[in-house]
DNA sequence: GTGGTCTAGACCACG
DNA sequence: GTGGTCTAGACCACC
């Protein structure tokens, strides 16, 4: 599977795994339907404790993204009933874009880079 | 001043003051040499242990973005120097766009958004 | 048969066909001395592993409500000496209670409700 | 506090102590912005893991019956946004009937059941 | 002091 | 085989 993990980065080791599913199924890698590497794979691969694998889907799966069918693995959802706060999306992103203005980024760069962003994102996709 | 906290935000209350800070630098609210109200004020207006104002001014020096002019209090540094890396900038975005498509937004909206945001961003920092 | 199974369902597959048998039971639908339908045939029209069924209809048998009559399959029993401890049945009472109230809603509008699920679950049972 | 775990239940520990929180906050026991006491304390006292503890309070958290100050405590949200799917509540409720009624409770008996649990739900409230 | 995260390792329930 | 639960014990972040 393409999720990794980064001792480095802030997020704690479970919630890298939930943003990182997350990413592959914003991408379309991930389709409805399709199952998830077992837990006991993915914290194998990565190195980590099972348990912590266990938590970050056991939120997957309280976020309603994915669902699990006990003896028989996790499996990405139908993503209905998935309203989102506008206002729970947009403060994430006010964040991001002023640390980018911090950096000194102009405007007309910043759009650029959402833009290059949205492309990588989908890209990983493929045939979608 | 114009800092606010939220006992039910979900960042520590330490990062509401440094976030909070940041964005009135990158609106243009707070300009270089410009003095950051004292410890002792903010906690008093926010109703906040003194401690955790500290915390929040050490790591805004920490970042490069206010110094301590001894007995005059701590003001905006200015930009010089303040390099950050192009990933640590990117992370976060690349984070509240996915969350962004997960909540089903196509990517006009979201460069919509974007723009919006940008100019509600500046918008509060006047002549600039 | 009119057994369904739910793969959303966060019950395990053999809970909610046993669920099902009572509430046919319960209903009048399935009256004493009545056969199930076979393990195999169950299994066949619900798509579902041969194990699950045994496993759900074995619980049935443990708790009293069928009984194996050699070479005649699975039927019904009768009622007398299915003495419930009142504690047991009062439990999961509770907790949908509980839940109804904290969902906001108000006694009468609870008693009404349990009113017309009691209707209902009569209802498919015809004759009785 | 008045939290008790039975290890006879057929529900996991953090579940009990789940339930037991919201029986708390549905009788008015535990009313909006009242701590809940600390995990340790909560362990301590029912001779649980503190783990076992932190999942159940995490689970209130997700739920948005509590939130959590960081390094300040548990306490009990005001309750907007708790809208509950009608058929989530109906679920539990269903089954807790189907139950009574194999139980040989007749639809008098449960309505008067129901009524009184009601009453107790309540009742530990106090002046509410 | 508070809660959060992680590990190691055990045992259970499900299919 | 799958995921779920629990324990014991460690270390970290916050206030």
């Amino acid at each position: 599977m393409f999720l990794t993990v980064d001792s480095e980065d802030k997020r704690p080791l479970y919630q890298q795994i939930v943003d990182g599913v997350k990413a592959l199924i914003a991408s379309g890698e991930l389709r409805e339907g399709m199952g998830l590497p077992s837990v006991r794979q993915v914290a194998g691969d990565l190195g980590v404790n099972l348990n912590t694998i266990a938590v970050a889907y056991r939120q997957l799966q309280a976020e309603g993204l994915v669902h699990v069918r006990h003896g028989a693995g996790t499996v990405v959802s139908s993503r209905h009933g998935r309203e989102v706060e506008e206002e729970e999306l947009r403060k994430p992103l006010r964040s991001a874009l002023t640390q980018l203005i911090l950096g000194g980024r102009s405007d007309r760069e910043i759009v650029t880079a959402v833009r290059r962003e949205l492309k990588l994102l989908h890209e990983r996709g493929g045939s979608r």
